[in-house]
DNA sequence: ACGACGCGCTGACCTGGATCAAAGCGCGGT
DNA sequence: ACCGCGCTTTGATCCAGGTCAGCGCGTCGT
């Protein structure tokens, strides 16, 4: 097998159909150079470089903080939660990456992972040498475009998310966050299943799981949404996106 | 005068000496590219794409949230704040820049400056084109390096500023960011003056600004530092670095 | 010199969300 | 079918930090 795997894992790694050169579909990233203005005949080039992933089951981590960085990963399927441990022992959850998501992106500064990232359900990866990717990126100005991008826009969403709103406001901009990014995947955006725990999203929106369990019913109670267990259904976007409004940057 | 101003400015720009190929011997960003391996040979082409804008004065803006996006700046002189004003009119503060950081990096994505850039003293700029910044990246390996490298920085400060940290925790994180980054550009790391008001400190911190006197105040009447006005001095480091050290990222 | 304004400080009180405690309840294992 | 575990919810109480009000003080303009 010719699949060389993230530094660590908890448990066996497949590999797909073991073709590393075939087009990858599902993973977005590509396309995204594309559209930056990358000539398609060098996403040959690019997937040359793509080793496949997967499938990683619940609780298998991608990385560790402390791990030597070498490589980012578009998430191709599944879910992939970054996280940290601070010195007291309380977990900080600095994201969800969803499908056509890339992380590792934290980790180009310093020859380390600074975070944790853990499979939340199965989650198939594309894996690109970061190193032969900036080469590469010296050639094609389409993929060093949507690199910088990528990167610019992560800064934008933690600044945003590292300003001071209540905890109504996040949960109503999380919610919406979810649906925008999952309807950009092609899946409903009004319909889906939470692959998080109550927990994570506390830990992500900085909140107690009390907390996001009141909130969530506060809002369901008022119609904005119906909740059952992990499923979430949108019912009045107009109202759910008036509550998160000012963290949603347009 | 050949300087190409920022979109917008509320006073006067002065150009320096006009020359604008002379080695910007203030401004890191150039130094940093050769510590990642670009050739000296290359500072030239980094230099011919360089404009030199200032003194700005306090209150001044550098650029507004809207104004179309083409360039970034390194800060030469003086700091630099970032802002946003949310839809509820409450000011969130992004950032302080001061000499030898980047502003701007936030904007890659998109095609307009998503935040308020003001001066907060005195400040003198080297902008760069960003479309020509980044064909020459293109080319130049340690630039395009550096580039990647300060954005990610970036991602992960701002992950660290999101998380959940007590008024204390994050008061001391802050002092003790000053005072690494003033110290990594040659000033004293336990004597300097703040350049921001008590408002905009809260409001980056995501206190109010109440809070930022009283946990000022505490701070110095357990002896980890003293403060006059704008002046800080560290007393303690040691104990204000433990009490910082959740957020500090090592 | 003096006044007034802007910023910072202080004290009293209030509140959003945390914490603590204790049930529910869905799900996997036997 | 039952049990046990872990996640989630719910209720009661607490507290860090916000809000409100008022004062001090340095600075600048006249």
């Amino acid at each position: 097998m010719s699949v060389v795997p993230f530094p660590r894992f908890d448990s066996s790694i497949l590999a797909d159909d073991g073709d590393l050169r075939h087009f990858c579909s599902t993973c977005a990233f590509s396309q995204a150079c594309v559209d930056e203005g990358m000539d398609k005949s060098s996403l040959g080039d690019l997937h040359m470089l793509v080793e496949h992933i997967g499938p990683l089951h619940e609780g298998d981590h991608v990385f560790r903080e402390g791990d030597r960085f070498d490589a980012i990963a578009a998430v191709r399927a599944g879910t992939v939660k970054t996280y940290i441990i601070d010195s007291e022992g309380r977990e900080h959850v600095l994201g969800f990456h969803l499908p056509g998501e890339i992380i590792g992106l934290n980790a180009i500064d310093g020859d380390r992972y600074p975070c944790n990232a853990i499979a939340l359900d199965t989650v198939m990866l594309c894996r690109f040498s970061f190193p032969k990717l900036s080469v590469l990126a010296g050639r094609l100005p389409g993929l060093q475009k949507q690199l910088f991008k990528l990167m610019s826009r992560d800064i934008g969403r933690a600044l945003v998310m590292a300003g001071d709103w209540s905890a109504d406001q996040r949960m109503a901009a999380f919610v919406i966050e979810l649906s925008r990014r999952l309807a950009a995947r092609g899946f409903s955006a009004t319909r889906f299943r939470l692959t998080m725990a109550r927990t994570d999203i506390a830990n992500y929106l900085r909140l107690a799981p009390e907390t996001v369990s009141r909130v969530l019913k506060r809002l369901q109670d008022e119609g904005l949404l119906s909740v059952d267990r992990r499923e979430v259904e949108i019912l009045d976007m107009e109202k759910l996106q008036a509550l998160g409004s000012p963290m949603l940057r347009p």
